[in-house]
DNA sequence: TAGTTACTGTTATAATATAACAAAACATTA
DNA sequence: TAATGTTTTGTTATATTATAACAGTAACTA
């Protein structure tokens, strides 16, 4: 079973989930000699806890129930330190944030959208990264970034929705 | 030269292509049985003579200037309804958007968009369309739309940034 | 031409994001 | 450790993007 399986599975076990992605931020940010803030550490335990991407001002209150200020910039500056650091993704067809499995090495990412049950996987694929770097170097044209969003039905809904 | 080449070219006949895609627009609603209204042929135009993806807040003035009414809803409307007809795109990274130049198939679309010249490209890639279809159906996602927007720099840019 | 549907006008507001500057916390080193 | 500079956070205000809701008008249809 893969990593996307295990996404889409509802019953995984992400409280481990959390305590990995907190653990390897703590870990990459003593690396890079970056504080981790008791803000920042929140904001990005809130986007692992969500089972799907999380709209900065979903995150507000949370901030707020945790005793911190909560006004739009303190949830977008920490936003922004995450996603510097490759801890978190914006998807940009939710303007929603999630974390990321892999920060330590900034890759072409894509992801997939259930529109059923809004949770979201981050793909690492070859073949579409491929695909991209050929037809953008056969224009000619030097890719920075790519924005990949996939939006349709998941495994698990699929099978929920016709069963047997 | 392609299509593409041709849209990264600025100084390519765009006259003709906005005339050939307000035609297109025309024909495509007569065959539709739908109504091309003043508002919505001038929404087109605008996002068609734009040489980068215009966002919803940039046509209101014009819309203004030709004695329309301009308040929001008119142009998200204007804008809901070509893009219904595949006429425009939203680019989400953006907020913006441009014209589409094959309404009549809904396709499954790329764009390339240009850092330095905010110019961008639609793509009908192949190999993209194919390698997310196969990664889809591997996890077994069901695939009902496609976010896909490169943004890097331009042959165009390229080639102005290091002459010679 | 009456009734219906589709389109537009208008006002208000929601949702997402940033600017600008003050205050506090932290880090550095004299 | 006091002085200093840097980073982070607090705070207020505002920009940007998008939609809700309802009234009026134009176009189509029977």
């Amino acid at each position: 079973m893969t990593n996307v399986d295990i996404a889409f599975q509802p019953e995984h076990d992400h409280g481990h989930c959390i305590n990995q992605a907190l653990h390897d931020a703590a870990e990459l940010c003593r690396s890079r000699q970056l504080r981790l803030t008791p803000i920042r550490e929140l904001v990005l335990k809130l986007i692992w806890q969500s089972h799907k991407p999380l709209g900065a001002y979903d995150i507000l209150p949370a901030l707020a129930d945790a005793g911190f200020n909560s006004a739009p910039p303190t949830v977008y500056r920490a936003l922004d330190f995450l996603q510097e650091q490759g801890l978190v993704h914006r998807i940009a067809s939710l303007n929603a944030f999630m974390g990321c499995n892999h920060p330590e090495n900034h890759c072409h990412n894509s992801f997939l959208i259930c529109r059923q049950c809004h949770s979201a996987v981050e793909l690492e694929s070859p073949a579409i990264s491929k695909a991209v770097k050929k037809t953008a170097s056969e224009i000619g044209f030097a890719v920075e970034s790519e924005t990949i969003e996939i939006a349709g039905t998941c495994p698990a809904c699929l099978t929920k929705g016709q069963p047997e």
